[in-house]
DNA sequence: TTAATAGTGTCTGTGAGACAATATCAG
DNA sequence: CTGATATTGTCTCACAGACACTATTAA
């Protein structure tokens, strides 16, 4: 029974927000001397820590907590990347996971070496991480159009030309608003919580908030 | 700068095909008495040979081909499972694919060992086995509205008909052939090859095949 | 009252589904 | 010709999108 060695076991996090009312990625400037593109802005990421982390999920979850020092209110995996080239140090595998925080969130949130970049204007990135980040943005697209998930680039209470401009801001779409918020209401996947945002110049627009606590989906299960 | 143990890395595939008309996966008796759960029933799999594999998808590759003895047409990344208890051996992290391959390919296939068992009849697994083919069937069935996935369960040529039953089979619907038709050629995905399957008792039916080599997806992302 | 934004109602095109009608095969 | 299956055509319903209209707000 021959013995192999193990692969370098990473996870990688591309976390978006709106920043400046534009899709946005947390970029980190690599620290540790000891690690390759030191210096260079890169997805967070890192080993895994078996003695702390009860999975690969929970190590992302203390990636986004390290850098942030908040708990991402979304995350879900996106895919594994792998193979002998793509770290200098060994054959390697990383799982890679998407997050979306809201803008609110991270408000005061101005941390030495992190980097809110649009995902139009993204740098060239080391390691495979330009083939995470666009697989990211592919996912969050794709996924938007039939599921609650933008909901969570906003505050529990949103108006609906909020996430209409961020649902417009995500695809690239230009659709009516009429349509948009029809579909989405009969959809159910977000309800009225009573109340209005007054205090605008114009007509004080009605707050929605997600139904459920999690992410709601339509059947395509994909 | 601490060091931290490498988790165990793996590969499980979930091996999709249609036996007697029934929707069948490939289980395997695991055969190692060294390693854990010897002798019962397991999604095919093993551990990463960082000296003969290039990437992950190349290990679960490998897997099918000294199973099976063939490269698998369809073979698709579909979930990381990791964690500390999910192996007895130690923490590990187990990237699973899924794969589809054509009952005739597997004709003269039976190898000592080898089970495909109806996906509604499958016995308690090992691991995490039964998440990973909970989660294989569920992206099957998503995967099979909108895409030509369910091509790769039939031969290169192949009726509407048979099709239909697959899809039948696969999503355990009941609909009406002239609607499918319809859906599936304006989709595009398939096109007829000019022949048409002679020597049935009634009407010749008009064979089609994929139209290009790999995978076809409408819009949704996932 | 006005300008600007929010929300509602109507119409239309597309696609999936059921169902009916037609076509083709072997015996 | 007959019985069985394959294929095509027609109708309907649901839904997303455009667009026009009404409502509400602060100034």
């Amino acid at each position: 029974m021959k013995h192999y060695p193990d692969p370098l076991a990473l996870v990688d996090v591309a976390l978006f927000t709106i920043r400046e009312g534009r899709l946005a990625l947390l970029l980190a400037t690599r620290r540790n001397r000891d690690e390759p593109y030191c210096g260079a802005l890169a997805l967070p990421g890192g080993v895994i820590h078996v003695d702390e982390d009860e999975d690969a999920q929970d190590a992302a979850r203390r990636v986004v907590r390290t850098k942030l020092g908040i708990d991402p209110p979304y995350l879900e995996q996106l895919y594994t990347f792998s193979g002998r080239l793509r770290d200098p140090r060994r054959w390697s595998l990383s799982v890679a996971y998407y997050s979306l925080v809201p803008q609110q969130v991270l408000e005061a949130t101005h941390i030495e070496g992190l980097e809110f970049v649009p995902v139009d204007a993204l740098p060239k990135l080391p390691f495979d991480h330009d083939a995470i980040a666009a697989m990211a943005i592919r996912r969050l697209r794709g996924k938007s159009t039939y599921s609650s998930l933008l909901t969570f680039l906003l505050p529990q209470a949103f108006t609906l030309p909020e996430l209409h401009a961020v649902y417009e801001q995500v695809t690239g779409s230009n659709t009516n608003i009429a349509a948009f918020r029809k579909k989405v209401l009969d959809e159910g996947m977000i309800e009225p919580t009573g109340q209005r945002r007054t205090g605008g110049q114009h007509r004080a627009p009605d707050l929605y908030r997600r139904k459920g606590a999690g992410l709601q989906e339509l059947k395509r299960t994909i």
